[in-house]
DNA sequence: TTGTATGCGTTATCAC
DNA sequence: GTGATAACGCATACAA
């Protein structure tokens, strides 16, 4: 049994009242009594219970971290590492801790979105992974508990967000394959559930039709954000679209699948296909050849996230937070020559 | 505020104790009695305080999860992720929670783990990512607090550790090597202060020895395991060596730069140095050439850690687990032509 | 089968 | 300055 308060109190014949107040460092506590209490303390080697410092106080200081598809997408920890870095060092900092809780679509449907919340006591929680039509999106603005979403974008009072800017990311890209004078970019994009996918593609139409390009959906193809799908999605739309000379993918696992594919082809990357990724994963720097890609900083968003929960938490409302993503140009995209 | 057992006991003309009865299953409560508590609870969308609950069970269900280096280390999430997922996969489905706790060398110097593990109320520990010298090697088998170590060989009657054979991984590596033909291998570890580095230290000795060769401590250099310091570290070996024909690195990551920095110096992979990596993560398929590795499975080492975990809460003692590695052969390892 | 009383470790109120 | 005492929400020994 580790000592408790109680037992500081007996051992400095004092009450439990003062210990705790020597404790927490109220004034009205004789510099001597404080001083013997916490020299006390020191010996017994006390450590407060926050389990039931929780309970009177009604408040955890724990965040939750609830993560949505960590275990069920081969490719998550790209993206999802550096944000759960962020999230740790700034949670750590801001003497908060972080409940980390893996779910996916199924059992989002066993477990309310308020009920875990109400259960684990959590003060607020950072929400990442969700897709358009999963139950928690829904619930998540009814249920009135300070939520910071990643990459999805609601705001209400007790609701804020943080994102890249996946439109101008987009538009990024392809306005840098349209500035090396391709004409004919094909889209391979992530899956429709997600609100990142919407976006890059409302950024890819935007860019084409700035450039007086107009937007054909039938130059765009989904995927699961995976390579293999990518792979397998660039065959039928290269087929049906022998004019193309560059390809935007929605990720840069989507654009490793569609490189390899396309060699596989007899296509050679850059020569005659560029190819430009999302994402900025260390694996872009490491393919053959390089690829050029649009980074986004996911450990800031993690801060980020972090930040804009307690400043909710200590009444502000939801806002959202939208960082700037950067091109990285490298060796699988270059000027069409004809 | 949301309902507590006090309020469905008032609402149901009840006690609080035929309250908690009812919703904890005792037996001895009327079924029609039982059905009322029920019916009230979920009209009230009742979710019990987990933090009340701990309390007064001196039990929080929560298994914390202390990593050491999450942040400061580039290359962590390669080897980390896939074993935080297993972790949080079996504990969900154990009905534990996960508290993430990031740390490093400094702030363990700052807390103590008795004192860490003690005011969050952990009931065990998953501990991983320390070095050598680290305070919480030491401290967590004074500790006596539940805990499983991820590489790092201790046990106790409270510890345990899961491990894959880094011996007899490294041990692989070698063989394979020398069953090349390869007769001047190289080694590039990562740093000193990492068990796994001793052990496939050890591996790499025991192949050379069992095969007549003899070990040579001027033969193996050490990195941190990132990719950059084995690129660093591969030009001097490499000069000193000019007879070496193969490298066997202690991770992919030092692979990758070992392979990069061969190809600038214009040795061909693996016509004129043959290069094998340790871990067998995603990076290793993508670069070219592909890398041959040996590889752990790191989503079964969170599994079994948190099995281990639970049975050490269920009264077990600590154990070793130690899993196996695979050899996987790609195009960075080839037959020796002379 | 149900209720009363007590305690888990802490903080807060208010009297002394 | 200090100390009873109640309270946080829940579980349980024991009495009824």
């Amino acid at each position: 049994m580790p000592p408790t308060i109680k037992d500081i109190a007996k051992k400095a014949g004092v009450s439990v009242t003062t210990v705790s107040k020597a404790l927490n460092n109220y004034q009205d506590i004789k510099p001597e009594t404080r001083k013997k209490i916490l020299k006390i303390a020191r010996e017994l080697n006390y450590q407060p219970n926050t389990t039931a410092r929780n309970l009177v106080l009604r408040k955890t200081n724990t965040i939750g971290l609830i993560i949505s598809g960590l275990s069920t997408s081969r490719s998550a920890h790209h993206f999802l590492f550096d944000v759960i870095c962020g999230i740790n060092d700034q949670a750590y900092g801001k003497q908060y801790d972080v409940l980390l809780y893996g779910t996916n679509s199924e059992n989002q449907k066993r477990m309310s979105y308020l009920d875990l919340c109400l259960q684990r006591n959590f003060d607020g929680v950072i929400l990442m992974g969700v897709k358009t039509d999963d139950p928690y999106v829904q619930e998540v603005v009814e249920a009135e508990i300070p939520t910071v979403l990643i990459d999805v974008p609601i705001v209400t009072s007790t609701c804020g967000y943080v994102t890249t800017d996946n439109v101008k990311g987009a538009e990024m890209a392809v306005q840098h394959l349209l500035d090396l004078g391709h004409r004919h970019i094909l889209m391979i994009n992530g899956h429709r559930q997600a609100f990142v996918s919407l976006q890059r593609e409302e950024g890819y139409k935007k860019a084409l039709e700035a450039n007086g390009l107009p937007f054909r959906e039938d130059y765009v193809a989904y995927t699961d954000f995976e390579s293999d799908s990518g792979a397998q999605a660039v065959v039928s739309l290269l087929q049906k679209h022998l004019q193309a000379t560059a390809i935007f993918c929605a990720s840069d696992l989507i654009a490793y699948g569609v490189i390899t594919k396309c060699m596989e082809m007899g296509y050679r990357v850059p020569e005659d296909i560029s190819v430009i990724g999302f994402d900025g994963i260390q694996l872009g720097e490491i393919m053959t050849p390089a690829l050029s890609t649009i980074y986004q900083n996911r450990y800031v968003m993690g801060t980020s996230a972090v930040n804009m929960l307690i400043e909710m938490l200590e009444g502000s409302e939801g806002y959202s937070r939208v960082l700037p993503p950067t091109l990285i140009q490298r060796d699988s995209t270059k000027a069409i020559t004809n």
